[in-house]
DNA sequence: CCGCGTGGTATACAACGTATTCTTCGGAGC
DNA sequence: GCTCCGAAGAATACGTTGTATACCACGCGG
């Protein structure tokens, strides 16, 4: 099963809490507003790329979506199945260690 | 606050969990144990001086801890104040993102 | 037909992830 | 006491991921 970078999982999980707008610019300001990190489009599109690569997403051309302002071609979004898997998985292990964090004393 | 990887997280978390032998090698035991992934020593080490760079990990040298064949000076780890905080951060960010993935019907 | 805003592409480079190789030290066994 | 072995760590090298900057295309208002 693909591996996934932190920043990938991140946009695996944002497209999939996107109800009904799974554009690449919705994605981007969830991951501005709730991720606590600025997202540059290039950084985001490259990612997508990636992930498509891997199998882990995917998309179809929207003719001209929403023109609101200059309609171009969109990409509408979806998260194949094996990417949910992935998701899913990294989730599980990352949940396995957030134990100790609780009390954490430390240094 | 400084950012990390996805694998600088994992190891952080598993330094904290480690109870009471802090020690690299246990924390590449509990990470192939239950991590799901290969961790080669070289990849440990590399990310621990990656994370003490950052000020998020630190170590004592234990002059030869548990010579149990060939005693060697051994890193006893810990996690820094700031290391804590780095990865609650992160912890937070991500529980947010997991809600879509229970349903996660997709393609 | 010009500029602006929106959606996307290309390129380049820094940071992260990972394997491989090497060194050092102590004990075991001869 | 010399050799072999296993454990802890250091050094090196390289592929993958993360991120910014800059560029192209289209449609609308004027």
């Amino acid at each position: 099963m693909a591996k996934v970078g932190e920043f990938e999982l991140l946009v695996l999980l944002a497209i999939l809490r996107q109800q009904d707008e799974p554009y690449a610019n919705r994605v981007r300001e969830d991951l501005e507003a709730n991720a606590d990190r600025t997202v540059t489009r290039g950084a985001l599109y490259r990612t997508l790329d990636r992930l498509q690569g891997k199998g882990l997403i995917e998309w179809e051309i929207q003719p001209s979506g929403t023109p609101e302002r200059g309609g171009h071609p969109m990409r509408r979004l979806a998260v194949t199945r094996e990417g949910v898997e992935v998701a899913r998985a990294s989730r599980d292990v990352l949940l396995r260690f957030f134990d100790g964090l609780g009390r954490a004393t430390s240094t």
